[in-house]
Order: structure tokens, then sequence, then C-alpha cells
DNA sequence: AGACTGGGGTTACCGCAAGTAACATGCACG
DNA sequence: CGTGCATGTTACTTGCGGTAACCCCAGTCT
């Protein structure tokens, strides 16, 4: 029947493509996202064109490779969102998820965030279709948490969104810097930026002999 | 005489390397980031390898791009910051200022932010050296100015450097969504964003029928 | 005047990576 | 058996960043 042998065939596909994908995983992991596709198929142990006839282009296959990572994380801080707890202990542990996993795999939270540094030759290839999904993703899940959630009055769908994309926006430059940087330890990191979301910077006095800020 | 002498050529070098970030910012904004050193030649009347002889390699080029548009950003930024206000005022004059600019010249945003952008072919070349810093030099300036005018108690430093780069990462999240979206206009967008910084998260009512978030 | 030096310029090339065309091979089905 | 068809290969083209070698002309020293 035509059925089973298209589903036969496709799973052997879908198999390969997996495969395929754990290869580029690991020299992308070892080599940085500069890795050439020459590389990554000789890791597969076979040659480029098995590459392109899978995954189109290398966007392709970035793409699939962060799409993959990007739901990983993304499950895991579903569940410290959805967690049952309080507010503020929410916020701190899908915080700490999301550093503790930036602090576990920092080769691929670098892919996923900045996937052209250490020398990709890309031509034709538009490396920001990567990162941008990944924030954009976690800004709209939050944002969607935050207007089930919270009741924030009239207009409260686009005061949801904005905030979704900018507490995801701060966890990630602040993670970022963090990760360069390591000024302090995670548990700090995640109090601090809970005590700004909780208003201590509005709630701060001024410094003795100047206008506040 | 050796000095004037000197001096001289180095005028005249300094105004062709400005001559020459003409040309490349002309070409770049039209062009996106994935401009090639032959177009940009081009349109600066020369060949390559007198770019290189200016600028060391595409990086350097690029470098150099950056700088300035990083540094007239940061002035701005730091006039809005420095007004005679409230400390609400002068955070939404920031945010509103950094929104216009954004608004004002995307393209130029994307070259910073997004330098990855549009296809170049980056062999050597990190681009991810030029989105962070104006980022980081951002988040270092506006840390400095949390510290020297608030009062945040002990490990003021560390806390003030923390939410400096928080504050512009949520900044620069919501602005790059609310550049793609477009979902409401400015104004809205900066009194939503200071809405989050002054607690309106944490003092925000649960909706009925559910756990808070 | 004529050789000498040095900054600004060019052509022609290398290396390398993305992407592609054309050819080979193994395996199901009529 | 032969005919698809998926899977794999070699060998190529194109286009980029980057460089080596050469050129030219203004001014200078003798």
């Amino acid at each position: 029947m035509d059925t089973t042998q298209r589903t036969e065939q496709q799973r052997s596909a879908d198999r390969r493509r997996r495969e395929l994908l754990e290869a580029a995983d690991r020299v992308v992991l070892r080599d940085g996202p500069g890795a050439s596709m020459n590389a990554i198929a000789a890791e597969a142990g076979i040659t480029k064109p098995i590459l392109y006839r899978h995954f189109g282009d290398k966007g392709g296959l970035y793409a699939a490779l962060a799409k993959r990572h990007t739901d990983a994380l993304l499950d895991s801080l579903r569940a410290a969102l959805d967690a049952p707890a309080e507010r503020r202990e929410r916020v701190e542990a899908t915080l700490d998820t999301y550093l503790a996993a930036i602090e576990a795999r920092p080769q691929v939270y670098r892919f996923l965030m900045h996937p052209a540094e250490g020398a990709p030759s890309e031509q034709g290839f538009d490396v920001g279709k990567h990162s941008a999904p990944l924030l954009r993703r976690m800004g709209e899940e939050l944002a969607q948490v935050i207007e089930d959630r919270l009741d924030l009055g009239p207009g409260s769908h686009r005061l949801a969104r904005v905030w979704g994309h900018g507490i995801v926006g701060m966890m990630h430059a602040a993670g970022d810097w963090w990760l360069g940087e390591r000024p302090c330890d995670r548990a700090e990191l995640v109090r601090s930026l809970a005590d700004l979301l909780w208003g201590r910077l509005a709630a701060a006095g001024d410094k003795v002999g100047g206008p506040g800020f």
C-alpha cells in the first residue's frame, strides 16, 4: 500500500534527520556556530549534498537545530512558570531556571543567542532568524501567562505583551552580562532582578547631594 | 619639520577615513549589514585594499561604523538621563529617546543590534563584537547613573550593575519587538515599560479563578 | 636636473565555504 | 529482468574576505 510505504520512508527520513541534527549539534557545540557544512557532514559520516537535501540550506539546518534547543528550554520555563507557588516565587524560579540553563550549557546558549560569533561564512544566510525566535517565543509565552493570570484592567492584552517581551529582554541581557563577568552567584542575580521587577527602583531613596535618578 | 608633516598626514588620513566611513554607512544602510567590502569600496570610489589599509579587516570597519552610531546614541541617552526632572520623568524620557532613535533610523538600529542579518560573509569576523558593545555600554552607563544617584544600601554596586543591564535589556527587547509589530504608539510603550519598572507587576491583583502568576 | 622615498592606488591572485549538477548505487516492486 | 526512487558521491561554480605585488606621482635631497 502507498500509505504504509510512505510512512515507512517518512520514518526513516525523520530518523536520519535526527541523526544529522545530533551530529550537527556535536560539531556546533565543539567548534562554535562557525562550523562549516563540510565539517558537519564529516561528523555525520556523509557529505554535503545530503545535508542540503534534508535542510535546504545552512539557515534551515541551524533553524532546525535552534528549534530543538529552544523547545527544550521553553519546556523547562513553562514548568517553572506553572509551579504552584506565590507569584514572587514563581518569578524567581523562572529566572533561576533560565539562568541555570545558560550557565549549564553556555555553548548552546551562545549558539542560540549569538549564532554569528566564531566566524561562520554566511552567504544568503540570515543568522538573526535564530536568536530572535527564542526571545520572541519566550516573550509571547510570558505575555500569555501574564495576561491569563493577572488582572491588569483595560488594555491588559497590550500591556501584558509589552511586559512579557520586556521581562524576557531584561532576563536575557542580565544573563548575558552575568555569564560573561560572573560578578555574583546565581541566587543573588535572581534576587536582584526580582527586586527590580518588584519596584525597588522606584522605591529607592535619592542619594544625598543630588537630584534623584 | 617632522611634527607638522606628520600631523598634516594624520589629518589627511583621518579625513579620508571619515569619508570612507560615510560611504560604508551609505552602503550598509542601503544594502543591510551584508554589504560586501567590494560594494563599500565601489561606493567610496576606490578598491578593496584601501579599506583594508585603513581598517585592518571587515570587523575593524564595522566596529568603527558601529562606534560612530553608538557614541551618537549614547550622547542622546545621557542627555535624557541627566535632564533636571523627577525620576519617573527621566526614566520615561530616556526610554522615549531610545525608542525614538530606533524608530527614526531602523536601518541603523538593525545594523547595530543584528549585524549578521542580510547575509554577510564573514571569515574570521566576529559579528557579536558590535551589537554586544552597544548593549554593554548602555548597561554600564545606566548602572553608573543608578549607583551615583540612588541610595541602594549594601551591595549597591553589584545591584546597580544588574539593574543597569537588566533595564537596558528590557528596553532593547521591548523596542525590538515593538519595532517589528508596532502594536501601539511610542508613548504607550514608554508608559507601559515605566509602569513595569515601577512595580505594577508585583502590585497587580490575581485574576479570578486561579492562582496568581 | 635627476635619483630617492613614501603614501595612495590598482590588478590579480589565494583560500575557503556555500551551494549545485551530474553521476553512481542499492533496493523495492511490476 | 528492468524501472523507479531514495541515498550517496565527486567535482564543480560562485562569491566573499583577505593579500602580494606592482604602479604612480608629489615632494625632497644632493
